[in-house]
DNA sequence: GCAGAATACTTTGACGTCCAACTAAAGTCC
DNA sequence: GGACTTTAGTTGGACGTCAAAGTATTCTGC
């Protein structure tokens, strides 16, 4: 017995079809889906995180940092490789400077650039988050590894086609 | 001839699987993925609806008003439909007043309620929009019918998996 | 070597999102 | 009926994101 769906993304598709916009159904609720997804899960991301204080914004800073060589990487380089406007990176290592996490020095060769650098206590954090976002968030995501490939490649697409480097 | 991939995305995977966290690796990198994506697509979105004033935000709001028998839905319904804080539905609702997009009428049937009615300006304003997002948006999503497919149902079941009623 | 163009950041401002606290109007229960 | 508990919205604050404008420094080209 199937019962009404209550899914808001399902009656929307529904309202488009009946509206005569069948041949923009699928494109609207995969758009709204990849939207509500998104909220959802950095919902969860950010609550498994909240013990920490970190965001998952400033965590991406951390981790991005962490993978480098010396631990150091100009704020443009960061929002570059994280796909952010410059601003949001300053913006994040503002406060993760404010918490010891990172400290910014001005780069010696180029008195443009800042560099910013992991502090030990910013590695000791981003190394715990991430054992726990693994074990929380990432190793937990509801959907079998077909499912997980086909997204995987569906959103690789999407990226594609939108020119995103991908 | 493979050459060298610069996708972050990609990068970050690989450099999880180089620090031992494989199972966690396709995880993170869908998770990501989403986040990019989401970030793409709502700025195509908003890029499209840019000359009518509308963010992606208050159109979804006009566009259920729309949908209804009457044009009129309690701020609180928004949200819920909308899946967003009724603190969102509300600035989103003041914002559209100001622009003589809707009204708010108290509910004779219930004090603490808001009635939100959609004006003409409304209406006309959200039909040309929505034509708009279908054909430039909507339709023209990178991604043949296979691929959305995989998507909306690896998408539908992450919701489902987080208890969003989906 | 110097003017003009490009680059690296920062700042300010507009948005949307959520949470927590608060107000007001219903609904419940002796 | 009066006190207590929900429910509906609103307000204020913290964040992150982007765009546009501004500052400083470096690079280019004549």
């Amino acid at each position: 017995m199937t019962r009404a769906t209550a899914d808001p993304i399902e009656l929307a598709r529904r309202n488009w079809i009946a509206a005569g916009w069948g041949d923009a159904a699928d494109g609207m609720a995969l758009v709204t889906s990849i939207m509500r997804v998104q909220q959802v899960l950095l919902g969860e991301v950010e609550r498994v995180l909240k013990p920490s204080g970190l965001t998952f914004a400033r965590f991406e800073v951390l981790r991005l940092l962490a993978f480098t060589r010396r631990g150091v990487l100009p704020i443009g380089k960061i929002g570059e490789r994280l796909q952010v406007h410059p601003a949001s990176a300053t913006n994040a290592v503002q406060r993760l400077e404010g918490d010891g996490l990172v400290r910014r020095v001005a780069n010696p060769d180029d008195g443009r650039s800042v560099l910013v650098h992991l502090t030990p206590a910013g590695r000791d954090l981003v190394d715990s988050c991430t054992t726990l976002l693994n074990t929380e968030v990432f190793e937990r995501l509801p959907l079998d590894a077909v499912e997980r490939g086909a997204a995987l490649a569906a959103l690789a697409g999407i990226r594609r086609g939108f020119g995103d480097e991908a």
